[in-house]
DNA sequence: AATGAATGAGACTTCATTCAT
DNA sequence: GATGAATGAAGTCTCATTCAT
């Protein structure tokens, strides 16, 4: 299966190694062409332009990423659970992985609106993934039943993103899936004293 | 006083309409220069290059938007109502303004490494602003007392944020501000139920 | 063996054309791109930027026409006799070649220091040539033995120069070869009766 | 005399300058008015556009120039000592004066051919100095009578000019002047042996 | 006479994409 | 399928010159 297609996964692997290396702005066609050792030709065999590089690099690494989440949080027990278990994958898979989470928390969005929204589509599934949980706990009376689902969405997927972001930014020396259970904590309790 | 430097702020507010309208990656300088009603050249006598434009465009509109905040925060009694009010001031400031929203949630974002650097550097004083409201709130023992105060921050910043992206992508047809309390309460009471 | 790098010499050749034509300042390389019947895009395949295109021109040109003098000095004889090739050829090559006499006695010195440093670089070789048929002239007591080599050099070149210069700016309509022999007569004997 | 049109001369005295410290590319019209104190638009009341300043330059200082020369030889007694005097002076004068030596010698030689054809108007005058000396020296049966005298000129000059433009390029830290016998005693009696 | 803010034409270079081999 | 040489559109910035004050 893996050596289906096997030069578009060489492409894409290429493309996010060149992102994360230089840039958005000097990852040009035939720089991803060299990295992934083909001709530049050859990559309009299997892209049809370079945002379709982009678009299908996201589509096959956050499929993956979310796939596994989706995976692994269904044999959790309760939505707490399944939060944190979302968190410390979700930091686990792309602390793992520098050159990616470059690609996905920076490089990925200084790109056009048309592109933007692709990736937004893709990252759709993984939101809907987030609602479910929110669902989930509300039904299970762990979380509180009139939530703004869409506030909690966003709450919940903005503190990760932001989380993530500052540890690619700043240092990404310390642990990122070490903050998983603070940060599950803080968005399932809140800041204030009881 | 408004009356000072004129074309500078001219140019400045084509420059957000321009990239309001036609997104950064359309908005030529010359484009820039129509709109702002002055020839080409001129924006370089105001301007190092073009970065510079956005950079000053983040930095004079950042600036007075945080001082605003600043501002109107001091004059809250304790660490919850001054949150509140940043976050209210927050969505006011970007929900009255359409333009600059779009520009600061989404097109800037698209800017090379430089320009971001310089973008991040203005919003070190926001975020400063949101770590002594934290540590406000320990102190007035209505936050918590060993909190992890970066990821406070960051789940703050990145909730907010993520909101007003949703808010400008999706729609922007409902009230930005209108949200502001369920984001407080959410930050500060969490998702669960006592 | 021509056809080695056609298109590199296809475009040294329009840009001595179009730089005799136009002169300097008028010669865009969109002007001779299209003299050279391709596209502008091309000549960035063959050269690294606009000064690049004059550099190589003149160590094509110019180390050919060097290439040459040292060929057809080696057979002659002794040092005044190689004075009078090297005066002759440089004439003659320049006189059968009046848009590169152009360029390299008019043109190609508007340049800025860094393309005349390189030029200087290529004329080096010629004024080795120069020094050697002088030194070789004293050895063989043709020549003052106290002669201050430095200043011989420059005099011949200053003069075969001048000459060239002069017949491109004024008529070129005389034979430049024509005045090798009397150039070479001054050049050894001077002005003064004897 | 010298307050006449003090503007004036501001002006060129501050292009020598600026030319010779920034070389001809980087003298804006702007850079010019500031050495020279004034405001660009004031240099248009004295100049018709840029190349007339250059123009203006040329013929104020190769005008004292050459008339010093002019004067000084008329009181030498025949053609060699003239002949002498000339190069002296011309040593001496640009030696003494680096800057505008860099302006002749190196950069004004960029400027377009129009300009150059002006120059060539001033420096006419001077070659005309040089054809009265050679031909009161075939009178006076100093020189050969059948000298073709414009090749003469040419290697006078073009000797004399070389010589400079050596010592400009090089390292100008000999004395100029302190060569004048060597090239006299050169392009009087040539470099072999009798 | 003097100012200097404003003008706007003009050119080099990059790089995604094509297509003949 | 694979190649890579060739294409050509497009945008930033400079700077000589003007003209209202």
């Amino acid at each position: 299966m893996k050596n289906t297609k096997p030069k578009f996964n060489q492409i894409i692997d290429a493309a996010v190694e060149v992102i994360a290396m230089n840039g958005y702005h000097s990852s040009q066609v035939s720089k991803i062409a060299k990295k992934a050792g083909v001709a530049d030709g050859t990559i309009y065999l299997y892209f049809k332009n370079k945002e379709d590089i982009l678009v299908s690099l996201f589509q096959e690494k956050m499929g993956q990423f979310i796939e596994r989440i989706e995976q692994e949080i269904a044999e959790k027990n309760n939505a707490e659970e399944k939060l944190l278990e979302l968190i410390q994958l979700h930091f686990r898979q792309l602390g793992a992985n520098l050159p990616l989470a470059i690609v996905t928390q920076l490089e990925l969005r200084q790109s056009n609106p048309d592109l933007r929204k692709k990736i937004n589509d893709v990252l759709k599934r993984y939101l809907t993934v987030i609602d479910s949980i929110i669902e989930e706990g509300i039904e299970e009376k762990l979380f509180q039943e009139n939530l703004n689902k869409k506030l909690v969405r966003q709450m919940i997927f903005g503190t990760i993103d932001e989380t993530v972001t500052n540890w690619v930014m700043k240092d990404h020396k310390y642990s990122l899936v070490g903050q998983a259970e603070e940060v599950h904590e803080l968005l399932v309790n809140g800041i204030s004293k009881r």
